[in-house]
DNA sequence: CGTCTATTTGAATGTACTCAAAAGCGGTGG
DNA sequence: CCACCGCTTTTGAGTACATTCAAATAGACG
C-alpha cells in the first residue's frame, strides 16, 4: 500500500535521480500533517515555518484587504503541488498571504533548517527547486498576459480549459475570486454559455 | 574606468562570494552585444540562444496577438536586469515572446552551453539563479494580485509609485500596454490627477 | 517648416460591478 | 419526512469603469 511519502518521492524522482542513502535522508526530513476543512496552514503576519507538499486535499493561498475584508485568491494548491508563502519561507519573514484548507488535507512538511540542510547535503535539490520555481514563474507570466490581454469572460474560458478539474471541484465564488471577477458576473458568464 | 562586465560582476557578488579563479572563469563566458533602438534581441518562434544582462539601455518583452496585431508587454528590462525569454532559454525551445530594444542597448550575453558549464563548474550559481528566479516570481505574484484586486487607475498609481523612473523614461503607450489599458484611458487618468 | 508619431479630448458603447431580492441546495433537528 | 436554517447561486435594474473611434493638438526630428 502506498505511503504518503511515495507521491512526494515520485514527484521528485521524475526530475532528478537519487541513490538509496539520499532517498532515506530525504524521506527522514518530512513530517505528516493533517488539516480539517477551514483550518489555516499559514496566517498573514506569521513566519511560514514549513514548506508543505499536498498529498491529498486542496487549499487556497490568498490575500485579505483589511479595509474592505475582501479576499483575493492568488492560487490553489492541489495534490502533488506545494502550499506555502514561498517568500515568507525562503526569507523567514512575516507572511503576506493566508493559506487555508478548502477540504480535509493530508500534507508532508519540512521545516526551514531541514530544508537548508537538504540543499547542503544534496546539492541536486538546489537545481530541482530552481527548475520548479522557473516552471511556476512561467505559468505566472502566462497568467499575467491573460489578465492584461483578455476580457474576464475569456479568462474564465481559458481557466476551465486549463483546469477543468478545479472548476468542477470548487464552488463558483472561489473560482471568481481567483479570476478577479464577482460571483454574480461569473454566474452570468456560465448561464450564457449554455444557451 | 569601469568595464561593462563590472556591473554584472557587482550584481552577482552582492549575493554570492567568488574567488579570483571563479571570477576569471565567470567573466570569460560573457560576450558584449550592442543593439540599436528598434532591433530585436529575440523573435517569437526562434530559440533564445543567449541569456542577456542589460548593462545600458532598455528593452521590452512582449507577446503579439496575430489575430489583431496587438502587442502586450510582459515586462521591461532595464540596467542591471536580465533580458531573455527564460522558458525558451532554459528549455531551448521556440520562444513565445519577442524582445526588442526601446533604446540603444549594451548587453552581456552567455550562450546555453556556457551557461550549463557555469552551473556545473560553480554550483553556487545554481543557488544564485534560484534566488533571483524566486525574487522575480514574488514580484509576479504581487502583480497578479494587483490585476485581480485593483482598478486600472489604481494599478497605474501603484506603478508610478514602484517604478517612477520607468514612468518618466518610456512613452505613455508602452506603459499602457504593460498595464493592460488603452493609451487614451491612461491619458485621462494622468490629466485627472493634475486637477 | 513639414511630416510623422504620440497624446489629448469627447461622444457613444461595451464590459463588469453593486445592490437587492429570489431561488436553490444540503444538512439538521423536530 | 418535512420544515427550517445557512450558505451559494441566480436574476435584474441601475451604475461605474474602461474601450472604441474619430478628430484635434502637441512634440520630435530631419
Amino acid at each position: 500500500m502506498a505511503k504518503p511519502i511515495d507521491s512526494l518521492l515520485q514527484t521528485i524522482t521524475s526530475k532528478i535521480t537519487l541513490n538509496q542513502a539520499e532517498i532515506d535522508f530525504f524521506c527522514s526530513l518530512w513530517k505528516p500533517r493533517f488539516l480539517k476543512k477551514g483550518q489555516y496552514l499559514v496566517q498573514a503576519g506569521d513566519v511560514c515555518k514549513y514548506d508543505s507538499f499536498v498529498v491529498k486535499g486542496c487549499l487556497k493561498i490568498f490575500h485579505t484587504n483589511w479595509q474592505t475584508g475582501q479576499e483575493y485568491i492568488l492560487s490553489f494548491s492541489l495534490e502533488d503541488w506545494w502550499a506555502s508563502d514561498l517568500e515568507s519561507f525562503v526569507k523567514q519573514r512575516a507572511a503576506t498571504y493566508d493559506i487555508q484548507a478548502l477540504e480535509d488535507c493530508q500534507l508532508l512538511q519540512i521545516d526551514y533548517p531541514s530544508f537548508q540542510e537538504l540543499l547542503k547535503q544534496i546539492p541536486q535539490f538546489e537545481r530541482y527547486f530552481r527548475i520548479i520555481t522557473e516552471n511556476y514563474l512561467f505559468s505566472l507570466q502566462k497568467r499575467i498576459l491573460g489578465t492584461i490581454s483578455q476580457t474576464k469572460e475569456e479568462r474564465y474560458k481559458a481557466f476551465i480549459k486549463q483546469y477543468p478539474q478545479i472548476n468542477k471541484r470548487l464552488p463558483q465564488y472561489l473560482i471568481a475570486s481567483y479570476l478577479g471577477i464577482t460571483p454574480e458576473f461569473l454566474s452570468k458568464i456560465r448561464s450564457k454559455k449554455e444557451s
